[in-house]
DNA sequence: TATGAATGAGAATTCATTCAT
DNA sequence: CATGAATGAATTCTCATTCAT
């Protein structure tokens, strides 16, 4: 069969991203396989590089959307002129929305940094680095305010984001804990870890 | 052959263990080869059989013997009848200890739970699971006697290893802080984040 | 697209053609790849379909293509009532003229015959059998005339050809040596050979 | 089965080496898989790349093997003080018995160049001019001498060289000509060629 | 006439593992 | 205790070809 009727390029392209974050999520990017990938999607494997060139390019492109997606997102949604206490609220909000929203797409740009081809490492790692720059700013400006006390504002962004996206490992919709009070709990975390007042 | 005359098993099995926490650490369980870690040994891959029945196995052994040591060792250094607080402070700082020191074990304890087989991921995990246990009730009992305000002492537990364990991940031994400074500032972190009167 | 709005089928095949017989010098029929060839003709790779339906097919078409060309053309040139030293001449003139002229396709020719299937090869090299048949000619009428001395006349047409041929891999159309030169020396080299008088 | 008794390595390199020289001449290297040379060879894929690094590496030391025996074996062989016709008379002795003896081995390093990559390309062509250039140095000795007549010493070489090498494509050990007689006819066809007095 | 999505078979290569020596 | 030769299954990726549109 040429063609399935009604299938076509985009959608075919949508549902190998879909499967390949399940899939890498579950086993790890190099556990995977394009053979799997492909029965999952329903495609022969060699269908898949009609879309993508290689298994590294794959879990690149993976990567770079989603930390672009954050990135981008965190730009609309921020309370800009707010203080320092409101955007940090502001940001576990947000991060933690977005790493249970995007579960997957989160663990596996957390896990799989090490998978990349050297270049391709370098170019996801600075992405990364301007998401955590945005927690870093927050810290610094709350400290200068004087409403934040934190020893290191570096050494704080990393405790606060590991805090954080751990949450995206264990989390389950179905389980005890909604994502309203996911929320609230980690906001009185993280706001008593920076000492806020 | 870089084997030298006179070495023996015992030697040959530790090499072994050696290299394995570190080019799993590096690349990752399914992305290091038998071959890669043999040649790093400086043996012939089928050597590598007469100490481990198979890759897999050499995992397990490897986390097993992680967890075990990290139980044992607080059941050891523990200071049992202190309060919460003073506990606290103690697991901080033992944790750091031994996530710097045995920073790759540590590290790949973290990361590859999931390369396990079934019944092998079940076994760790429960041996993780007692790890977890130590932290859950020193902050229930800190919580009950009025010196912790978490909100829930199970995420907060989940928390607070995230934010500790992620040290490891950065930590550089050449780097900008000492370890010294480093348990300063988590247990500083710490103690906030639960909230420590 | 490369395609220009009003060509046609035509066009498109001779472009075929053209791109095959350049891919297949340059790399060797085997590791021409359809796409490689359509990309360098404009058109998708399904396309080549409409015209040739099959890469054996193509090779085929060109073959037999160059080689009733050579054949019917020397039917056209020769001095077909000259003495064998004339004809032998007018040879080695026409045989070097083609063969710098459609350089390209007398190399595939020469060199891609083994990549042809059974049967097509049975073909082709009955085609080119008439070619050699020519020169065989030549030679025994010029023997039977006292005017050649060769030990053989088979074989002697095997060493022409060869060498003759062999100018076609190293003839650049900028190199120290222009057509004509070349036609002189070879006329000069295969006289002596056959012992012209 | 982990060993066949009796096998060993340099005994299996052998076995792939001379295999793979008779799929390649029969298919070309392209045409030639490494399923086709395993079965051939009697063992399986995978442990061709015990003895060759790659598909080009093993085509890459076919090629350099046989013109490295080509080269230094006259080097042995010649007739070092002779006079030019004896010298070239040698050489035709000594390349139609190479070309015949190793048939195969000849035919692919003459056909396959293209199949190397580029580096490998390089060196192949640099070792084959040294092979070159010994007739190169022969017929320019003659001319010299006044003892052959050739209007340029470098097409002269490729010409003779493409008449000798062409004998490597049909002659068969079965056929109408013995090796002796082969030689016979070359030398005169050869020596006429050069216009030797 | 041409496209673009897809196939299915097969390519080179890798890898954990085995075992006679 | 260790080697080195080999296996067999799987891996990523390529390719000629098909066909609905």
């Amino acid at each position: 069969m040429a063609r399935t009727t009604g299938s076509d390029g985009i959608r075919t392209e949508e549902a190998i991203r879909h499967a390949a974050v399940e899939l890498i999520a579950a086993r790890g990017f190099e556990a995977m396989t394009m053979r799997q990938l492909a029965e999952k999607v329903g495609v022969q494997p060699g269908s898949i590089y009609r879309y993508f060139p290689s298994k590294g390019r794959l879990l690149l492109d993976l990567l770079v959307e989603h930390l672009e997606f954050l990135v981008s997102r965190w730009e609309t949604e921020q309370p800009r002129d707010a203080d320092p206490r409101a955007r940090l609220r502001a940001f576990v909000d947000f991060h933690i929305r977005s790493h249970t929203l995007r579960r997957r797409e989160a663990f596996v740009a957390n896990m799989e940094l090490r998978s990349l081809a050297p270049a391709d490492y370098r170019r996801v790692v600075a992405l990364r680095r301007r998401y955590e720059d945005i927690l870093t700013g927050i810290l610094r400006a709350g400290v200068e305010a004087d409403c934040f006390r934190v020893p290191d504002a570096r050494v704080a962004t990393f405790a606060v984001l590991a805090m954080l996206t751990g949450v995206g490992s264990w989390y389950r919709e179905t389980g005890r804990l909604g994502k309203r009070e996911l929320i609230e709990i980690h906001t009185q975390l993280v706001m008593q870890c920076v000492g806020a007042q």
